[in-house]
DNA sequence: CACCTATGTTGACACATGTCAAACCAGCGT
DNA sequence: ACGCTGGTTTGACATGTGTCAACATAGGTG
């Protein structure tokens, strides 16, 4: 698996903070590599179940949330570790054991940068 | 062509606006259902290609572009074509043939759509 | 320590997906 | 009619992906 490593489509800056990669979608064409950033956030929300675990993190209070009280999604408890880390790998959550559970939590510039992908740039 | 089998994530509404179907992914988790239509939308703008697609329609003046203005991403034209296919298929772009070419323009409620998705209804 | 629960990892497998080449269709010229 | 250009569809193929069962690991509790 050692062959394309995907670049972060946020990169982590300085404070923790991370920064949007990409021009909002109606600016400009995208370049490759922004694409290939880009596409990389979507397409790790582009799956029912990881769309419900994220989902299901992001609207947990406290704005995280262990495995145990989200991996009802109707899959096998490894497929849901599977899609944890894969949206782990794609910058969307963070992990965190605390004991004998792990905890996730959203990034939450995450929302913002997607959300200004998809911003109109006109006055819509 | 009329056998639909995804489910549009966005409904067409009377006045050919589109309703959004989903609540915002912070603010409940979401049901099965609500994932699949959901993940369909991302996984749409969830490859390199298509993104760049999209992007570039979007981009475009007049929000429509010719086939021919954007299939210069890096692979074969039919590759191009199902994209944009797909695209069209997931109900972000739609298309009209006038004369000899071919025009896509993206489905502009899409984009508030995602918008919405994505929002944080925290006072974060 | 042994045992149990909560997660993660590995291996295997079926299915979806991205890609191209080639065949095909639709207009527009001459 | 013919050919030519723009686009789509089809067939084939390699790779990616979602899933589970089985195994492994971490941290409690007795």
């Amino acid at each position: 698996m050692s062959n394309v490593k995907v670049p972060p489509l946020l990169e982590p800056g300085p404070s923790g903070v991370v920064v949007s990669c990409c021009p909002p979608l109606t600016e400009r064409p995208l370049t490759a590599e922004e694409a290939e950033r880009t596409a990389a956030m979507f397409k790790a929300l582009g799956d029912p179940v990881r769309l419900r675990l994220f989902s299901a993190v992001a609207s947990h209070e406290s704005g995280e949330a262990c495995v145990c009280d989200i991996s009802d999604v109707g899959v096998s408890q490894s497929t849901v570790s599977h899609h944890l880390k894969r949206l782990k790998v794609a910058g969307l959550l963070t992990s965190e054991r605390r004991g004998t559970w792990v905890y996730y939590r959203i990034e939450p510039s995450v929302l913002a940068a997607m959300g200004k992908l998809l911003a109109t740039t006109s006055t819509a």
